[in-house]
DNA sequence: ATCTTATGGTCTATATATGAACCAAATGTA
DNA sequence: TACATTTGGTTCATATATAGACCATAAGAT
């Protein structure tokens, strides 16, 4: 048996994908669509559907927001536009930034 | 070479999950942490840390979500607290719903 | 009650994401 | 300028997620 990389979560990254999950599975249902229809739409098998509506934290980020986006879930709760707004500014912010982080290489007196 | 499976997103999904990459280094960043530091902390490699920040599709959602917690980005723009609160209406939601999605096998009318 | 179908769970083979060790270039500091 | 280090990009071996075929049960129509 191979040695299996074991990752630690923090509640809140298990609640967040539980979540978003639920939510998937909320408004599938309430858009009366099968499993295996949305399974289809996304191109994945249903039981990848199934590991994501569960809240799997070891799914494809993309393929859980492409899920999302077919049953209707908003992610950010912004539409297309307010999304591509939002990357701007990040940008913006971003090239404002220094490029790299210089750590002071020998504590003077290290931040605290 | 193995014939591969290639998906299609949409553009929502690859915005989504580039905004989310762009905050993370935002906020990495904006604490001064070093792309290694974060690596580190969240037990991945720094080239899968890049990854994520350049909004790359194909990553673990869980491992997303818990470098976003490490450096401070909030999902759902809710803490904790408010996340689980949420978890609970969901789940709520859900119990009212019917628990198999029912196609009327032989379309009458088929919705609209 | 019966029958159809949706769902949940296994198992296996295979495609693929990840870690690790590189290297080169860019960046910030002294 | 020179230097230390952060970052970005490779390549390769391996752990692992996924598809697909199962089966059993549950659920909802008729």
């Amino acid at each position: 048996m191979p040695k299996s990389i074991t990752r630690t979560y923090s509640r809140y990254s298990r609640e967040a994908t539980l979540l978003l999950g639920e939510l998937i599975r909320v408004a599938r249902k309430e858009r009366k669509l099968t499993a295996q229809e949305v399974a289809d739409r996304a191109g994945i098998s249903r039981g990848l559907l199934q590991r994501i509506e569960k809240g799997d934290l070891k799914c494809e980020i993309g393929v859980v927001f492409e899920v999302a986006v077919i049953v209707g879930v908003k992610l950010f709760d912004a539409d297309e536009t307010t999304l591509t707004r939002h990357i701007r500014q990040t940008e913006d912010k971003l090239s404002l930034l220094p490029k790299s982080v210089r750590r002071k290489s020998k504590a003077v007196h290290d931040d605290f």
